[in-house]
DNA sequence: ATTAGCACTCGATCATGGAGAGTGCTAAAC
DNA sequence: GTTTAGCACTCTCCATGATCGAGTGCTAAT
C-alpha cells in the first residue's frame, strides 16, 4: 500500500515532528534524512501522503503534521521491528525500579511517579481490582461499638482495609467465627467467586442458625462488594514543560481528561480485560476528552491473569518508542513482583 | 491609624477587586459604593492609601490594586466583625458535609474535594499525623514468610496499615504476645509516647529473655517510627477557570507550589502545632513558591489537641470571607466527628 | 522521473495610531 | 479647609498595515 520510499519519508516526517513541535517542511526532511532527493521531490511525496491521510497541513504553505493515522502507521512499524530495546533507558529504569522493590502496597503509587519522571508525560497506574484478586486471608476486627474493620490480604500481598457498620450486638467472637469460616473455605479464590459462593452457601444454612447466619450474609455482602483499585496519576508539572501544552486551552483539556479518577479507573479496568500493551492515538481514544492525547498502557499480570494496568498519557506527538519501552518494562517488573514473592 | 472614611474606601476597593479582577478606578468605587463623594475625592484618598502601602498601582494611570498589606487589613477587620456567618453557605456546606459522615478514614479525602468544590479554589487536607494520635488497638499479622502487617487503630477511629519486614523465624504466636503487650500496657497514649516507653521498658527487660525481646524492640521501633498523614489536594480544574490563572506562568507557579505533597505536608504539620485558623496572604506565606497565593487554613482537634489541618489555597485576590466560613465550618465538622464517635 | 526556479500564500512580528480608562494637578466652589 | 470640576497627561488595548521568512504548488528544464 505504501512503497518503500514514501514509507521512509513518512517516518522521517514523524521523527522530525517528535523531535521538535510544529509543522515540518520538505527542506527540513532532506536536511535531517539525506535520501539523495531534493526538497521538491519530497514535496511531491508528502503531497501524496497527505492525500492518503497520513499527513495534514495546518494551512496552505505550512509544513506537514502527522495525522493520527500517520502515527498509527508509525507505531505499527515500531511494533513489527520491535527493536524498542533502548538499552540505556532500560538500565536506568531497572535501577529506579529496584528502589521501589520493598512493598507491593506502595508500588503502584511509586510506579506512576516513575513513569512520569522517566517519560516526562503523565504516569498513571491502578492497583488491582479487589474483585479479581485471590484472597489469602481475612481478618475481622470490631474496633468500635458498631464498626467493623475488614482487613483483606490477597495472594499478591496486597492489603486492603474496609470499614463496615454492624449491629452493636455482634461480638468479636462471632466475627472470629465468620472470619475463620471464610479463611477455611474460601482462600485461594477470587473475591468475586467468594462473594457468590459464600452467600449461596450461607443462605442454604439459614434455616438452621438464623440470626448469626443472616448477619454473616449481610456482612459478607458488604465485605465482598466491589472495592475498586486506587488510581495514581503523576506528572502534571512534567507535562506543563512541554511545548505541546503551551496554551491554556490545551492544559484545561488535559486536566479535564485526568481530573476525574473514577473515569480513568473505569477506563483502565476495561483495558485490563485484554492482556498486553495497547496504544491509543488521539481520536482512537475511547474517551472524548482524550481525543487530542495519546495513551500507552499495558496490563500487568498475576500468573497469566491480567489484573491491572499502568501507562502513560501524553500528547499525540509523543515519543512512542520510549514510552513503549518504559511502560513495557514497568509492567513486566510489577508482574514479576506479583508472581515471585 | 486609618480614619473611618479611608477605611471604607479601602474596603470598597478590595471588595470591588474581589468581585472582578483588574485594577479598580476611582469612578468604579463611587458607582458601587455611593459615599456621597466624587471620584476626585476618592482619588485623593486612594492616593493616600497607596502612600500608606495598602494599595498599589500596576502603572501610572491604572486603577489601584490591594497589596498584601491591604488584604491583611481587610482580613483583620473581617475577623473583628466576625460577621462571617453567611447562612446560605453554611447550610449548603452542612448538607454536603452530612453526606461524608460515614467513615472517618475517607473523610480527609472528601474534605479536600468539598473545600474546593465550594470555594472554587484548591482544597487541601491532611489526615492526622500518627505520631500524635492516641493508639486504641494494634494488630500484628504475619501474612508472608518475612512480612508483617501492622494494623493500628487510633482513638479517633482511624485505621492505618504498615508493612514491616521481619525475621521469618518469628512466629505468629510471638507476634500475638507482642501485640498483647502493647495493647495491655500502652493504649490510650500517643504513638510518640508509646515509642519511647516501649523501647525503654523492653530494653530494661533485655537481660532476661534476650532473643524475643530484642526482636520486639526492633519491630516496635519500626511500627512506631514516624508515619505521616496523607495529604489530599483537589480542585486544580476549578482554579483554572479563574481569571487569575489566565496565563501559563501563573499556572506553572501554582503547580510548583502544590506538586510536592511532602512540602505541603510539612507545612500543614507545622501549622497544626498552633490551634485555630491561620491566614497567609501572598508574601506572608512561609513557602517561597506561594508568595503570589493566599492560604486559609484551620486545624482540627481531638479534644483540645490540634492534630491536623485543612484549608484552601487560592489567589491573593480571594474571597476571604467565604473561604474563612468554609474552612472554619469544615474544621469544626471534622473536630466533631473525631470527638463524638 | 527528478529537479530547479519562481510566484504565491500564510503566519509571525513589529511599528503605528486612535480609543478608552484612569490619574494628578490646579483652580474654583462650597 | 474641604470638596469638586475640569483638563492635560499617561498607559494599555486593539485594530491596522507592512515586512519577513518559511514553505508550498506548479511549470519547465534536465
Amino acid at each position: 500500500m505504501l512503497d518503500e520510499r514514501s514509507k521512509s519519508v513518512l517516518l522521517a516526517v514523524i521523527q522530525c515532528h517528535i523531535n521538535s513541535p510544529g509543522p515540518v517542511g520538505s527542506r527540513a526532511v532532506t536536511k535531517k534524512y539525506p535520501f539523495g532527493l531534493s526538497p521538491a521531490t519530497i514535496r511531491n511525496i508528502m503531497s501524496d501522503l497527505e492525500e492518503m491521510g497520513f499527513l495534514a497541513q495546518p494551512h496552505t504553505s505550512a509544513g506537514r503534521v502527522p495525522t493520527d493515522l500517520g502515527y498509527r502507521y508509525y507505531v505499527d512499524t515500531l511494533k513489527d521491528d520491535n527493536h524498542f530495546t533502548n538499552n540505556e533507558l532500560v538500565t536506568e529504569l531497572n535501577k529506579k525500579l529496584e528502589v521501589i522493590r520493598q512493598d507491593i502496597n506502595t508500588v503502584f503509587d511509586e510506579a506512576s511517579r516513575m513513569l512520569s519522571s522517566l517519560s516526562h508525560y503523565i504516569g498513571i497506574s491502578v492497583s488491582p481490582n479487589a474483585a479479581t484478586s485471590t484472597l489469602s486471608k481475612i481478618e475481622l476486627i470490631k474496633y468500635r461499638e458498631n464498626q467493623l474493620a475488614v482487613i483483606m490480604f490477597t495472594d499478591e500481598g496486597i492489603i486492603k482495609n474496609k470499614v463496615i457498620t454492624i449491629d452493636p450486638e455482634l461480638s468479636q467472637s462471632n466475627l472470629n467465627r465468620i472470619a475463620e469460616y471464610i479463611n477455611a473455605q474460601h482462600t485461594g479464590h477470587t473475591v468475586e467467586e467468594i462473594k457468590e459462593k459464600v452467600i449461596r452457601d450461607l443462605s442454604q444454612d439459614r434455616l438452621r442458625c438464623d440470626d448469626l447466619i443472616s448477619q454473616a450474609v449481610r456482612i459478607c455482602r458488604d465485605i465482598f462488594s466491589s472495592s475498586p483499585g486506587n488510581v495514581y496519576i503523576s506528572g502534571l508539572s512534567e507535562v506543563l514543560q512541554l511545548p505541546d501544552f503551551c496554551d491554556i486551552d490545551k492544559i484545561k483539556e488535559l486536566l479535564r481528561a485526568i481530573e476525574d479518577k473514577h473515569i480513568i479507573l473505569r477506563l483502565l479496568d476495561q483495558i485490563s480485560e485484554a492482556a498486553g500493551m495497547q496504544i491509543f492515538i488521539g481520536s482512537e481514544n475511547p474517551l472524548e476528552e482524550m481525543k487530542n492525547l495519546s495513551m500507552v498502557v499495558s496490563t500487568y499480570r498475576e500468573g497469566n491473569r491480567p489484573i491491572g494496568a499502568i501507562g502513560i498519557i501524553g500528547p499525540t506527538r509523543m515519543n512512542y518508542q520510549q514510552a513503549i519501552t518504559i511502560v513495557a518494562s514497568t509492567a513486566n517488573y510489577i508482574t514479576d513482583m506479583l508472581s515471585n514473592k
